[in-house]
DNA sequence: TATTGTTATACTCTATAACTATA
DNA sequence: TATAGTTATAGAGTATAACAATA
């Protein structure tokens, strides 16, 4: 889950390869849907920390700073609810962003135990920066896909959890 | 990465969900493979820490067991590179296998440097319940999928990770 | 000098549980 | 009683760096 995964990542970390001598037998691990989810997400997750500026920014939190924006005063058990992230760890998420001046909490007047999320100014020329820069990772590590290989495989994905529908998007 | 992700997860963990009140704005997400891939990736994970009977088996130590009945006396820098595992990390995963006496170190004759690992009887007895587990989760999660999806799903996955050539696999 | 494996340390993500305040 | 949010704590995964033994 990764997650999310590793710490600091920018830089590819691990050792240098050794001389491969002979191919290993992968066995059925091929075939498993999971392997392939997993080394998907490593990629991913290498070029997203080496293609975002900002080194405080993860996934998740980018994720958040999206829903803020598309959706004004959205509640923190909202966002947990979409993004699949305990309220708990929500909290935690929110206080960076809080700290990092990029979001503030507003108390709900009708329902005093809510809290909104919004952004600041910072926060939205912030996320104008990083949504570029994100785009860019994603066109970088599908290029070698077709724009109709790109959806047939997020249609794919969206197949194996479960999820709200979704609301037509052009 | 994500890995892995959580840690003991294997009830469905997080709080209730709350009346969803109304649907929120997605904005840009569902247009990135980085945020159904993570979807996904939770998704797989929760099944297989359900769907597994040994619980301090993980995603990442099933590929090392996998790995080392298949190739045996195989490396550990040759596991961390396939797996794409840290070598420090691999030494802990390692570790674990062997004090649950599943694989055995055996110091090599000609380079004393290396180490290979092998199946303990035991070992090999556990990893056959596995695989049908494992087998049997991967089936669950992937059902909505015809076999020919499925291997589209793999094929397109492959596409955006860098890796080594896969032999042909029936 | 380079490689294999190891230890030690730290950080992130996430889960769990108990708690406050509001409803 | 239930919900929104919080705090505290702990665990897994991984990275980093330094190291020992061996090549």
């Amino acid at each position: 889950m990764p997650d999310d995964l590793p710490a600091a990542a920018s830089r590819r970390a691990r050792t240098k390869t050794p001389k491969r001598s002979e191919p290993i037998d992968l066995d059925i691990l091929p075939s498993l849907l999971g392997y392939h989810i997993r080394h998907a997400q490593i990629a991913l997750w290498r070029d997203f920390v080496s293609s975002v500026g900002e080194p405080a920014i993860r996934s998740g939190m980018f994720s958040i700073l999206v829903l803020s924006e598309a959706n004004p005063g959205i509640v923190q058990t909202q966002l947990s609810q979409e993004l699949d992230i305990d309220k708990a760890s929500m909290v935690q998420l929110i206080d960076r962003l809080e700290a990092l001046g990029w979001v503030q909490r507003r108390r709900s007047s009708e329902d005093r135990r809510r809290q909104g999320i919004h952004l600041t100014a910072e926060g939205r020329k912030r996320l104008k920066t990083l949504k570029r820069e994100i785009v860019e990772h994603e066109r970088k590590l599908t290029k070698q896909l077709s724009r109709t290989e790109l959806a047939e495989l997020i249609s794919l994905l969206e197949r194996i959890y479960p999820h709200e529908p979704r609301r037509a998007r052009t």
